[in-house]
DNA sequence: ACAAAAGTGTTCCTTTTACACCCATGA
DNA sequence: TCATGGGTGTAAAAGGAACACTTTTGT
């Protein structure tokens, strides 16, 4: 029993799923792998725990390298560890999901990867190891999110407009949700600042917001609960 | 990189944190560490996830070593992994809480404790290693889950009155419910099954009921989510 | 006979749903 | 001028919250 401080028997990874919304669509970054194992495949993007990290800096790490982005939004959500998983060796994996706004990411799609590509979530390619289950997971996990607490603003620009949130929320949702119930649902909770500013499109121009973080926070320590 | 292959960082533990309801009080089984590191602490019972099985396997193994009970309801819901959690190597562990009539239970107090016993959630002693906040989280974890999801009748004996289950909600809620309004909402979900028994107390004898797991596993599929 | 828990309906209020027209703009 | 998406109110229905008395049984 004792050798098992000497001896772990397996390796960790943090992988990471990396939402997208680019204001029609949801995404998800993938890899090709550039190296074995399944090198040549797609999946998602990961790497080793060092010695001298946590899991959530180690899931941020990987993140960093991959998009040269910091200050992103990860959240773990499940850990996976079948025997087989891992071709090579016993690796367990702890689940990260990730929300940005891909409208305004510069990918660099360097690192061990040989390719680097956002994929519409219902469009994905087969996947090495055992990564379409930890993707499954994930987007479970984020449509039960979603609904209460108030993620979706990662996904968009500082400055989105209501038809922006409430298309992200169809998408996720997967149902379609009536634009004045939506609106009236959404400004009634208080924690949306209406902008002086109005986003000009092909047609009438509309009205920005912004979530108002610290309002969120004020009203959540008096037991308010996001709810959509 | 590829030493991590060879030489893992980090051993893997489960640790449980076993959740008990006696028909009063939500209490949860400790350990009395009976060897180092912690000796003589209490802890939360755990241990080391072994070459050839998985995580679910582990905290199962765990607890059935513990109780002597097996067909316990387990759920994973964290990850930690704090670089100084374990005070003599790298060990990350992986939560799982585990829920159980804590009436029905004859446990083993055997195995590497030199103590087992149950506390009350709100009359824990100071644990050993990062367990205060395993626990806690487990607690987190366990508020939302049970008013989304029809798990609290694991912690009930198979017959339960519904004061019973109406107790527990108002313990894991932290409010008082109203008795009529429970009643209704409970059994308008169409999930219970109403026996022909009735439990003799000191006073009025009250109904027993079941939970009817396949009606709900067939309401869920159409849609129907449980909502407490 | 009394104390203690079981059982039972109605009213009011809040929240959710369903639904349609006008407006401003760019092409 | 027309096509497109933005913005707005109301009525009906459903769901949630508040509330008190009677019954049974054991002591």
């Amino acid at each position: 029993m004792k050798l098992q401080y000497l001896e772990p028997v397996a390796s960790i990874t943090a992988d990471c799923v990396i939402f997208g919304f680019d204001g029609k669509k949801m995404e998800v970054l993938l890899i090709k792998r550039g190296s074995e194992p399944e090198a040549g495949k797609w999946a998602l993007p990961g790497g080793f725990m060092e010695r001298r990290e946590t899991l959530d800096e180690a899931a941020t790490r990987v993140l960093e390298q991959l998009t040269g982005v910091s200050n992103i939004y990860i959240e773990q959500f499940h850990s996976f560890s079948k025997i087989d998983r891992h071709p090579i060796s016993r690796v367990i994996t702890v689940g990260y999901y990730a929300l940005i706004d891909s409208t305004n990411q510069k990918l660099k799609p360097s690192w061990h990867a040989s390719e680097t590509k956002w994929f519409e979530i219902n469009k994905i390619p087969k996947l090495g190891f055992d990564h379409a289950e930890i993707f499954q997971a994930a987007l479970n996990t984020l449509k039960k999110e979603m609904a209460i607490r108030p993620i979706g603003f990662e996904l968009l620009p500082t400055k989105f407009t209501l038809t922006d949130l409430q298309n992200l929320y169809e998408i996720i949702l997967e149902e379609d949700l009536d634009r004045r119930n939506f609106r009236r649902k959404i400004l009634s909770m208080g924690i949306l600042t209406e902008l002086k500013e109005v986003r000009k499109g092909a047609h009438i121009g509309a009205t920005l917001y912004k979530f108002d973080k610290k309002e969120y926070n004020r009203l959540k320590s008096q037991g308010f609960s996001y709810n959509l």
